[in-house]
DNA sequence: AGGTAACCATACCGGTCGGTATACTCGCAG
DNA sequence: CTGCGAGTATACCGACCGGTATGGTTACCT
């Protein structure tokens, strides 16, 4: 039963997470980014966050619960450090500031490289209509937002077809970064900033 | 044993498959595309190619074999597709050249629409060994060099920056067609094209 | 003191995974 | 006629999959 603690995805606020929660959903981050999802099986998450299936299921109720977190989250802290990396808007040059997307981009790839994990997850999720497709829609309309966002501040003419091109720009070079194997794809498409936004 | 009929994973030449030997590549290919590689499993590739498993290893000997022998396939027919519909360098406006390879990527992308098929098996091959990440790493340089000659072709200044530029933008509509859910992305970076290389 | 939420340990479930073994049938070329 | 490669059918293997069940141990809150 334990019905109250069989946590429901929740999009708004950050569940509550025990102790046990927490160390499962760092494990699952981990595994789910390095490995891949079908490739981590429930009982190795448990083992790694040094607890037991049980207590997975307590505090999760399903794996989907816990793919869909652990996307969810790392949008979150992706966005976070993105704006940390920023700075506020009207600060400075604005086509700086869109360079600056890509420095965070760099050094953010540094840990990991194993690409961007909402691309990654959509390649193993199959109907539309899973969970995770939704986290992973709204992560790249947020990208969108914020190079239209940069364009309009950057006063391109026309902003929405430069942040627009700019986003294409910046999702091509993370995967040409990873699967493509040209790991200066993100410094070349940080020197086309100017152009575009021009 | 049946030592001549193991085939290895040879990049020169198409294998010489049996009868049930091409209906096993044809299922897996499908099933491989629409649904993920890990999704897949041997049983159901041999039942829906009409035949049963232990043809499906006297043929191929593994699943990582039929999986490298997957994406070389579709990489060849991706280009066939692409040369068909580009027609021959210097033929009218280069710049059209340029362009019709989005039209022939919104073409190809119709059918399936679940993304680059090399990106999605990216994203389940673990290892940076794998001879799957071969196949990957080589239809994506490819395209860069196509979208190099395409550049010089048009006579852009800096055309390697440019060439490598319009490759993002090639990469990243394809990304935000599928996963982004941005039907017509490919048509903006269709649109795009005459400024990159101009 | 008693209740309860959090947690750990372990065993189990049916099903599927990639891969192998055995044995039989067919068509064709020597 | 015979041998062989291609194919079919089926049963099997150990390992792992996501998920459940039982039961016991802390520690804190009222």
């Amino acid at each position: 039963m334990t019905p109250a603690t069989t946590a429901a995805v929740d999009f708004e606020s950050e569940p509550v997470l025990t102790r046990a929660g927490h160390r499962l959903l760092d494990a699952a981050s981990e595994l789910f980014y390095a490995r891949g999802i079908r490739a981590v099986g429930v009982d190795l998450i448990a083992e790694e966050a040094g607890t037991t299936k049980k207590t997975l299921y307590d505090c999760f109720g399903s794996k989907d619960v816990l793919v869909a977190l652990y996307l969810r989250r790392r949008a979150i802290r992706w966005q976070e450090f993105l704006r940390s990396r920023l700075g506020d808007p009207g600060t400075g040059d604005a086509v700086d500031r869109a360079r600056r997307v890509f420095d965070a981009l760099e050094e953010w790839h540094e840990s990991g490289a194993r690409g961007c994990a909402f691309v990654n997850a959509y390649a193993e999720v199959g109907s539309a209509n899973d969970p995770a497709v939704h986290v992973i829609r709204a992560e790249k309309q947020w990208m969108h937002e914020l190079f239209l966002r940069l364009a309009r501040e950057a006063e391109a003419p026309d902003p929405e077809t430069a942040g627009s091109l700019l986003h294409l720009v910046y999702e091509g070079a993370l995967v040409q970064a990873t699967a493509g194997g040209e790991p200066d794809a993100i410094g070349r498409a940080r020197a086309a900033v100017a152009g575009v936004l021009g």
